[in-house]
Order: structure tokens, then C-alpha cells, then sequence
RNA sequence: CGGGGCGUGGCGCAGUCUGGUAGCGCACUGCAAUGGGGUUGCAGUGGUCGGAGGUUCGAAUCCUCUCGCCCCGACCA
């Protein structure tokens, strides 16, 4: 491709509500365009990128057996009815109307449709396990898009549905799809980790999320450094303490702070340490828990669990903070005084707060604090339960090594969704014993243009993108230093230009008559991995000038020879 | 959904308080010079100032309504 015939439009400044790298580097680029709140455009170059993360992944769930279908983006209502999520998908459902007036989705996934098909399509178990899938595109109105493509309402979703006679085919296929979707973005050049995540919220047993390494990542994940357990920290167990609570040391007093109202600003103020200090935080109970509210202790240094918490049997689910009005009413001082001791509220410890002693919280009366706490001396000892987020270094669950923390953006998700929506759509197949079986699915996303984000985010500098080979747009820039005046420089260039295409790489030929800086940058910010530079200097020595996109230094290659060596330099 | 902010050429912005009929930088077009890291000069193109209504001799500017976009939001008291 020649510069010249593409459509290549940069941007050197960078556009003012683009907060995250790969938003700015991608608009910048002229990859994508918005047309409104969370919905883009892809120009060809960014095209040309979606296709290829795309094709990758058409090609390993080819080969892995799965077959490709596709499935209408607009669906009727009564589908979404029958599984009771016409109501419960919530606002994020786009819910359209045709022309007589009958309700219908514009499809954010395919749960419905799918089982709808295969209850008509499936009869018999020896049809079984079957797994169908499609690359298109879903909408979900996000109550607030961001990040571009990142978190954009309509993108661009690989999904596939897997049916199984039993459980154990189930497994199977999950197991499988765990490997192809590894090979998958070991494939397109990304840094990634599988995590255990919850598979709650759909229902059934296993679930694993696929994160993309970035430190601009949404999600935190986290792993241990003796095992190979790795998992989402909305899931991770806080091991209790091995230790037992130390004795009291200081006497209990009662203190005023009248400006200590956060925990931070009292260890300033009063040179405590943080782990010697506890918060309060007030949630509403669970209903017919026989109150209102119920205080959860977290350490001062400690962050709360809020997926853990709402899990607790006395605390609603889903958690809900009390606000500042209903914490005065209920306790008597406002949040930044509350503490354990005189509370009238249900009270829940973190297990790491059970064994502390001798430490601050607040005293539930306004601008005081108690010091030197002690558990049983100054006040019982509350139910206790694992409440908080673990932090880099605790114990691994598995008692294997210690937790390290990674921030992760989520491009996959595979679950096993048993029967949930095969049950409420009656997919039943005949089994071997000549009854019928309610098949079980399992379910298995991949976000295409979310990976072209993430990609960015985790191959990038201050020049621009540097794409991993197997997505980039193109493979080979070449670089024509003073074409207009030089013939040689152009014939060389345009000799090399013909070569590497018919060799079937792809090239962009920069044939604009442009200086060399504006290449030079326009190369680098939209990322493309090799650059060759020919010009008058290099000629004359019979040289071209190579340069990997992260190297710091050019390299001579002689130009005999110089396509063997290029394509020799590809795909590395 | 609540709170805040912003809509002026493709992009980034000034002008709005204090009404007088639209401006800067980048990009784009033409010419010339330059020719190895966003070069320079000259000459240009492009905007019903988000929309509707109102006040006024006169509205980007004041008033009312409306639409859109962005940010923050029970994140630890």
C-alpha cells in the first residue's frame, strides 16, 4: 500500500476527552472515529488491525473444531422473556420497538438465540457436544462509556455456546477452550494471565477471566509467586492470621480529634500507625436480620471487600453504603468518628482487626476518638469474617508462596453455565437411555476490539503505538528519504516496495512528498513494527537502513540481498 | 440516575462577565524555497458560534426551553 492511496490522517495533538493511551494513540492515529457516546468507527488503518485480532481468533476456534455461525444483532423480546432477563439484564439492555409496536433487544449476547436454536436444531445426544460461535457485533448501553473502544456501548464480540449431554463433556470443552483462548492471545503478542472469577452472577460452577497485562487496567488480579493459582480479588481469600491477639499495653482514653476525620488524616495528626487503626463502614443489613444497619471493621491500611461483604448473610446484597444522614441517625456521630466501642449496631470484625490490640477508631461521638482498644477489656469481641481486599504479600490461598497484585484489563471470560438457560428454554436432547436430558451449555466471550485497546495500552511509548507483529496494520514501513529529487532513492524504494508485496508482506510505501520528519513520525505513532529507510547516504554504500519499532538504534543491511534479509526479520 | 463542566471550521482553543455582526494555532489548498526527525515564506479554502424560541435597532455574547458531549460519583469515613 502506498501512503498516497491510503487514507492516512494523524493528528498531532492529542483530542481533549481521550483520558487513556489508547484512546488518545488510536484517535491520534485515525484508527477509529467517534460518531457518538460510545460508539466508533474504524477507519481502514483500524480496520486493518480489528481484522487481523479477528481472523486470529477465527483461525484457532476453526482449528480447535468449533464452528462459525452468525446470529441475527436484533432479537425479540419474548426470547429475553422466557429467561426472565427482559427484566433483570437492566438498563444496559437496548430495548427497540418496530413499526406494530412489538418489543425487540438489539442483542448485547446470544444466550437466548442460541438456545433457541439449538433446542430446534438438537435432538439427539450423538449430535452432542457441539460448540457454535460468531464474531459480531453486540451492544450494551453502558451507563457511562469510556476509553474509546475500551468501554465503548456497541463493540465488536467473538461468542461462543458449547452443549453437552453431562457434565463431564462440559468440562471437557471448558478445559479446551482455556487452551485455545491461551493460544489465542499468545498468538496475537499479548501479555495475559487467567484468573478464577466468579461465575455467580450467570450461574453454574467454573469461570476464569482472561486479563490483558496493563498498568491502566480496570480489574486487579492477583497471583501467587509459589503457584500457579491466579484469580480476580474480588475472589481471593484473606487467610486469618497465624497469630494470636497480643495482651493490652495501654490504658484505654478517650481523645479529642476534631480534625482526624479520615483515617489518614489521623495518622498524621496523632503519629499512630495505620495498622493500629480501624475503620468503620456502615452498610444496610440484610432484610429480617433484625436491624438496620451493620458496621464492618476493616484495618486503617486495609481496604474492604465489597464482593465478600455482600456475601455476609447480615449485610443486604447487593451492598449498599449508608449515607452520612442515616449513619447520624442510627449511631449518633457522623462517619470519620465511629468505632466499635458503644456501638449499638450489629458489628462485623475483619479477621486481621480480631487480633489486633492496644489500637484507635473512631468513639461515636462527634470529633473523638478512642485510643489503646482491646478487645474483651473494652469492648466484646464481634462476630468475625474475612471482609478486605489481600494485599501484595499476604499468604496464597493455597498456602502455596505469596500474593502479588497485577492490573489487568478484561479481554476474555469462559464460563460453565450448566443448565440455566437450557432449563428455563426446555433444550433438551434425547439421551442414550432414551430420555430426555436438559442439555448443559457452556458460554465463552472474547472482546475483538477491546484487544486492539488493551494491545495499545500494553505496547506503546511516548512516540506512539508499537504493535505486536501478528496485529499490526502493516508489517514493513519504507521510508523514501528526498524521493522528488532522487531518482535512485525512488527506484530503489519503489523496487523494494514490489518485491516484499509479491513476497506477500505487507508494506506501506510512503510516497508522499513530505519531509522526513513527518514520516518518521507518522510511522512511529501509528506503530508499524519494521521500518526501512533508503536515501542518497545509504545508497552509496549500498546500504538501507533498518529499524525495529522498539529498538534504539538503527542497523545497516546491504541492499543485495536486502529482501531475503528483511523477510528473515519477520514474524521474529 | 445524582453532582459538576463544556458545545465557536477536521483537531486544540480565545472571544461570552461588560451585545456592535467571528479570531488564533494545527490541519487542508496553491506557489516557491528547503530536503535524514512534525522546515520556511507568500497567497488561500472552510464556521447559519449545538438547536428552537424570546429580549434588542443589533445576539456567539442577555433570557427561556431543548439536544448533545465530557468528567466525577456509595472506593473506604
Amino acid at each position: 500500500m502506498k501512503t498516497s492511496k491510503f487514507h492516512l490522517v494523524t493528528n498531532r495533538e492529542t483530542p481533549a476527552d481521550a483520558e487513556i493511551v489508547s484512546h488518545q494513540l488510536m484517535l491520534r492515529s485515525g484508527m477509529i472515529r467517534k460518531l457518538t457516546a460510545g460508539i466508533y468507527s474504524w477507519t481502514p488503518l483500524g480496520w486493518r488491525v480489528l481484522k487481523k485480532v479477528e481472523n486470529i481468533v477465527r483461525e484457532e476456534m476453526d482449528r480447535a473444531g468449533y464452528l462459525e455461525m452468525l446470529m441475527p444483532a436484533v432479537q425479540p423480546a419474548e426470547l429475553w422473556r422466557e429467561t426472565g432477563r427482559w427484566e433483570d439484564f437492566g438498563s444496559q439492555l437496548l430495548k427497540i420497538r418496530d413499526r406494530a409496536g412489538r418489543d425487540f433487544v438489539f442483542g448485547p449476547t446470544h444466550e437466548e438465540v442460541i438456545t433457541d436454536l439449538a433446542r430446534n436444531e438438537l435432538r439427539s445426544y450423538k449430535q452432542l457436544p457441539v460448540t457454535f460461535y460468531q464474531i459480531q457485533t453486540k451492544f450494551r448501553d453502558e451507563i457511562r462509556p469510556r476509553f474509546g473502544v475500551m468501554r465503548a456501548r456497541e463493540f465488536l464480540m467473538k461468542d461462543a455456546y458449547s452443549f453437552h449431554i453431562d457434565a463431564a463433556s462440559l468440562d471437557k470443552t471448558y478445559w479446551e477452550m482455556y487452551e485455545v483462548y491461551s493460544r489465542i492471545f499468545t498468538r496475537a503478542g499479548l501479555k495475559f494471565r487467567a484468573v478464577h472469577a466468579d461465575p455467580g452472577a450467570i450461574g453454574g460452577s467454573a469461570s476464569h477471566e482472561f486479563h490483558v497485562l496493563a498498568e491502566s487496567g480496570e480489574d486487579q488480579i492477583v497471583f501467587s509467586t509459589g503457584s500457579d493459582f491466579a484469580a480476580n480479588i474480588e475472589l481471593v481469600e484473606a487467610l486469618p492470621p497465624e497469630q494470636e491477639r497480643p495482651g493490652p499495653s495501654t490504658d484505654l482514653t478517650l481523645v479529642a480529634t476534631p480534625d482526624a476525620h479520615t483515617i489518614e488524616e489521623l495518622v498524621k495528626q496523632f503519629d499512630v500507625p495505620v495498622e493500629k487503626t480501624v475503620k468503620t463502614l456502615v452498610v444496610e443489613a440484610a432484610e429480617g436480620s433484625g436491624a438496620s444497619f451493620v458496621a464492618l471493621l476493616v484495618r486503617g491500611d486495609h481496604t474492604l471487600n465489597e464482593f465478600k461483604a455482600a456475601k455476609l448473610e447480615q449485610v443486604a446484597n447487593p451492598l449498599r453504603f449508608a449515607t452520612e444522614e442515616e449513619i447520624r441517625e442510627a449511631i449518633g456521630a457522623g462517619p470519620g468518628s465511629l468505632g466499635p466501642v458503644k456501638l449499638d449496631i450489629p458489628c462485623i470484625a475483619d479477621s486481621s482487626v480480631a487480633v489486633m490490640s492496644d489500637f484507635t477508631a473512631g468513639a461515636n461521638t462527634e470529633d473523638k476518638h478512642y485510643f489503646g482498644i482491646n478487645w474483651v477489656r473494652d469492648v466484646p469481641m464481634p462476630a468475625v469474617a474475612d471482609l478486605r481486599n489481600v494485599v501484595e504479600g499476604d499468604p496464597s490461598p493455597d498456602g502455596e508462596g505469596e500474593l502479588r497484585l497485577a492490573r489487568g484489563i478484561e479481554v476474555g471470560h469462559i464460563f460453565q453455565l450448566g443448565t440455566k438457560y437450557s432449563e428455563a428454554m426446555n433444550a433438551v436432547v434425547l439421551g442414550q437411555d432414551g430420555k430426555s436430558h436438559v442439555m448443559l451449555m457452556g458460554c465463552y466471550g472474547i472482546g475483538v476490539s477491546r484487544i486492539v485497546a488493551a494491545a495499545i495500552e500494553q505496547n506503546h511509548d511516548d512516540r506512539g503505538i508499537c504493535w505486536p507483529e501478528p496485529i499490526a496494520p502493516f508489517q514493513v514501513a519504507i521510508l523514501p528519504m528526498n524521493a522528488k529529487k532522487s531518482h535512485r532513492v525512488r527506484e530503489a524504494a519503489e523496487k523494494l516496495y514490489t518485491e516484499l508485496t509479491e513476497a506477500g508482506v505487507e508494506v506501506l510505501y510512503d510516497d508522499r512528498n513530505v519531509r522526513p520528519g513527518v514520516m518518521f513520525n507518522d510511522m512511529e505513532l501509528i506503530g508499524i513494527p519494521h521500518r526501512i529507510v533508503i536515501g542518497e547516504r545509504g545508497l552509496d554504500k549500498g546500504l538501507l537502513e533498518y529499524r525495529q519499532r522498539t529498538a534504539p538504534e538503527n542497523e545497516d543491511i546491504p541492499l543485495q540481498g536486502a529482501l531475503e534479509n528483511i523477510l528473515d526479520r519477520l514474524g521474529g
